[in-house]
Formats: structure tokens, sequence, C-alpha cells
DNA sequence: TTCCAGGCTTAAC
DNA sequence: GTTAAGCATGGA
């Protein structure tokens, strides 16, 4: 099963939704160089998972311009449940099952969304589907600059994540929580992590691999709010943090993380401001995006990187 | 050296 | 409930 098959297996394709151009989503997942969980290139993106510890080495792209094209690369062919999850998680990283439409509309009236829903057209928010790796992603970015939150997540996988090289690159996959249980915070901390950021990624990372949290169970919540006030009793984990992790990984469009400094400077740039918007006139200028926060934050980041 | 970076916690009012 | 100060790290 490992060995003599034709390579480049077609594994399915996804139906695109109107709304969706996948040059610009690569656009998006090539703005750092530093990126270490998929490689990008002209016409699609690479990524590596290690799914009930079989290895899976996947490509994407849209070669026809109307179906997204899953093949694999290397790995024995999933399952057919192996090849579901697959599917779901393709659908919730591009945010395929949104309907744009609304947003587009709104944004064609606004000053500041107007030129960048014209320029990023099809651009959808590239989600964090697993949770451990958005709560992590987050608690890596607090306070510090991208580039260093890159490397800092570049030390975390290199350490602890599951790694395959296949035609001259390395791809890895972001480690299980369940990968931490024996690691001491000191560990982490000799990656660069402050140990404010080490404590909490070990907190969470114990909280998940013992069921205590779950994607599922945020999901099942009231409201997504409800859900940010479950994030929030973990210490670590502030307001930022959690509006972060609805807006990439709780599929949830109204999540606004006012506290951004990305989001502030995007607000002062686009607007010809001399100094960075309060959070209260970012929360004014929010009422003009209602339901549609996360994807107007998404879009103002897009200024900036 | 100082200031900033896709913040959080604690203590004080 | 809201604000101020302290924290910790690397890069410009």
């Amino acid at each position: 099963m490992w060995g003599r098959r034709a390579m480049n297996d077609l594994l399915f394709e996804l139906p695109l939704p109107e709304f969706f151009d996948f040059g610009v989503c690569l656009e998006y997942l090539n703005r750092s160089p530093l990126e270490c969980l998929y490689r990008t290139d002209q016409e699609g993106v690479t990524r590596y998972f290690n799914l009930d510890n079989q290895p899976l080495l996947i490509r994407l792209t849209v070669p026809e311009g109307s179906k997204l094209r899953v093949t694999l690369l290397h790995g024995p062919i999933p399952s057919p449940e192996a090849a579901e999850w697959l599917a779901r998680y393709i659908r919730e990283w591009f945010d395929l099952d949104r309907d744009l439409a609304p947003f587009y509309r709104l944004a064609q009236t606004d000053p500041l969304l107007g030129p960048l829903a014209e320029q990023h057209r099809g651009l959808r928010i590239v989600g964090i589907p697993d949770l451990f790796e958005a709560l992590c992603w987050a608690i890596l970015g607090q306070q510090v600059n991208l580039a260093f939150a890159y490397r800092l997540k570049q030390q975390l996988t290199a350490a602890y994540g599951e790694s395959l090289e296949w035609e001259g690159y390395v791809y890895y996959a972001f480690p299980g929580p369940e990968v931490f249980a024996d690691v001491q915070q000191e560990e982490l901390c000799a990656l660069q992590l402050t140990r404010s950021k080490a404590r909490t990624v070990l907190d969470v990372a114990a909280l998940i691999a013992s069921g205590g949290l779950s994607r599922e169970a945020l999901l099942a919540l009231a409201s997504p709010d409800a859900a940010e006030q479950r994030l929030l009793q973990i210490r670590g984990i502030g307001p930022w943090t959690s509006q972060y992790v609805r807006m990439r990984c709780l599929d949830d469009t109204t999540a606004f993380p006012v506290g951004d400094v990305g989001l502030q400077n995007a607000v002062k740039f686009l607007s010809g401001m001399d100094r960075k918007p309060t959070p209260a006139e970012l929360l004014k200028l929010a009422e003009a995006w209602r339901g549609w926060e996360a994807y107007a934050t998404f879009y103002l980041w897009r200024a900036l990187y």
C-alpha cells in the first residue's frame, strides 16, 4: 500500500462557491516566508497532515477555475472517513460554505472596505480549523511582532511536530496537544517563549488533551459570546486571543478583535489618521460592518502585510 | 537606548 | 467596572 502506485492521485474535488478566488487566497497564504505548516507556489498549496498516525501529504489546486482539486502526493490512500475529515477540514480552512454576497454588498459603500474588497475579491477568511493550533498561534502572537511569532511557531513545530521530507522539501504537521503531556515549561522557554506563553500553551494542551476543552464543545455552546467567555476563563487567554480564535477557528464572522494592533494600524493607515484609533472609535466604525466584523478585520489586515 | 509588536494579569481607584 | 502599571521577548 506504500509503494507501487501512481503518485498524484486525485482524492476528490470540492465545488467552489461564488466569490472565491484561489489565487487571492494563495496570496494570503504566501504572506510570510516564515510559514512552516504549508508551502505555496504559483499554482497551489502543499500541506502535510498526520492523520491517525498516517502520513498524508496533499496538494490543493484549482486547475479549471471551478473546482478545488485535492491530490495525494504521498502516503497511503486515506480511508473514506479520513477523506471525509480532510474534505471538511479544507472547507473550513477556506470558509467555503459561506455566502459572501452580503459582505460584498456591505463593503461596496464602505470607504475603508470598498477598495480592499475590490482588490482582494474572492478572499475568504483563511481559518485554522484545529483548535489547539489556533490557540497556540494566537498565544504565540500575543504582543510580539509577526515575524517573531512565526519564528516561535516554527521552533515549536520543529521540536514537537511530525515531519516528512518529499522532493527536497520538509513538511511539518503542527503537534497535537497530547505531545505536551510531559513537557516542562523550561523546555518551551528554551525555544524563546516567555514563561507566560509557555505556561499558557501547556495549560491549553493539557485542557484539550483531557477533553476539558474542544472545538466541538465551544461550537455547541449557545452563542459565540459564550464560547468567548469559556476561553477567557483560561489564564493567559484574554480578549484578543479569544476573539482571534472565534474569528479563525470558530467560524464566527461577528468576532472583532478591537485591541488588535494590526487592525488599529490598518485603520490609521487607510483613513489617514495621525494616530491609532481608540477601541471606541473602532467599535463605532464596526457598526457599519455588523455581522461581518471578522471579514472586515481580515480584509483590513491585507492592507498591511 | 528607546520604542514597538496581530496582549495579559494584577492591583488600585 | 475601569484604568495603570508591570511583565517579557526580539527587532528596528
